[in-house]
DNA sequence: GTTCCTGCAAAAGCTTTGCAGAAGA
DNA sequence: TCTTCTGCAAAGCTTTTGCAGGAAC
């Protein structure tokens, strides 16, 4: 059975990119770790199997695939960027209790509006943010 | 007649903000210029007329705008913050050419989904990025 | 008279850039 | 062999912080 690991090299392969050993493994971790990592959470797990490993090539890497189509930028909060592969389109919330980012179905075709008619959308995004439930109910059993 | 201005100026006062002169002149601005501004955007137009503003003032007026809920913080972009007075929920769209941010309408009540039953949502974004009408026709025409 | 706001300078944090060496095809 | 990738260090940008003076109430 093919994962979304092979889809996405073979992908890579089909654009002609590089795939290269750190390439290979940054998008190892990202369809293993389906938490929308920041750049910096990548660097620091990625660091221990690959000591050689700089956050230069973290970034780098991480346009190569946003570039390829393969890896969604989330910019939910104004001061960190996260990146996810892109699988298929779902609305992303995140808790301000305890930074998780959950992800949530949307149906983007109840958005279309006549307010930008000839326009050309690429990109939809659907951020939320709120309290999570399991933090809702930490903060009920405090009380 | 009312205008927005007095409205939220109203709403400071309520909420026992100071109505600083720096203060109302920022308040004055985004209500004036309803396309979405940076800090910087704020900073670089009020500088003219007062020219001892400093950015730390833009920055903390900002945020205290937004905690008392009169100004939106849109994260469309990763190295950039656009601030909006609050009038009514709305999308935003980003010309990926001419850089101007769009409202557009949507329905935020059809973005409800049970995947995020049990859990306490306080913001709704809805951001698009494309090409706007205008830059369209400026392509084609270069054709 | 208090409390809060302002502005300067410095620091912090994330991301980008330039370039020489290394690795991929 | 040629092209592209990598990593270091430095720079760039936006935003935050600490603190003394000043303004609002």
């Amino acid at each position: 059975m093919e994962t979304y690991y092979d889809i996405l090299v073979d992908e890579l392969k089909n654009k002609n990119l590089r795939l290269s050993a750190h390439r290979l493994k940054i998008l190892q971790y990202l369809c293993e770790n389906l938490n929308h990592p920041t750049a910096d959470q990548i660097y620091v797990h990625l660091q221990k199997d690959v000591p050689t490993l700089s956050k230069t090539t973290i970034y780098n890497t991480l346009h190569v695939l946003h570039e390829a189509g393969l890896v969604r930028v989330i910019n939910i909060e104004d001061n960190e960027t996260r990146y996810d592969i892109i699988i298929e389109s779902h609305g992303h919330f995140k808790c301000e209790k305890c930074g998780s980012i959950f992800n949530f179905k949307v149906d983007f075709n109840v958005l279309e509006t006549k307010d930008l008619a000839g326009f050309k959308v690429k990109d939809k995004d659907v951020y939320f943010k709120g309290v999570c439930k399991k933090c809702l109910l930490n903060i009920e059993s405090e009380n």
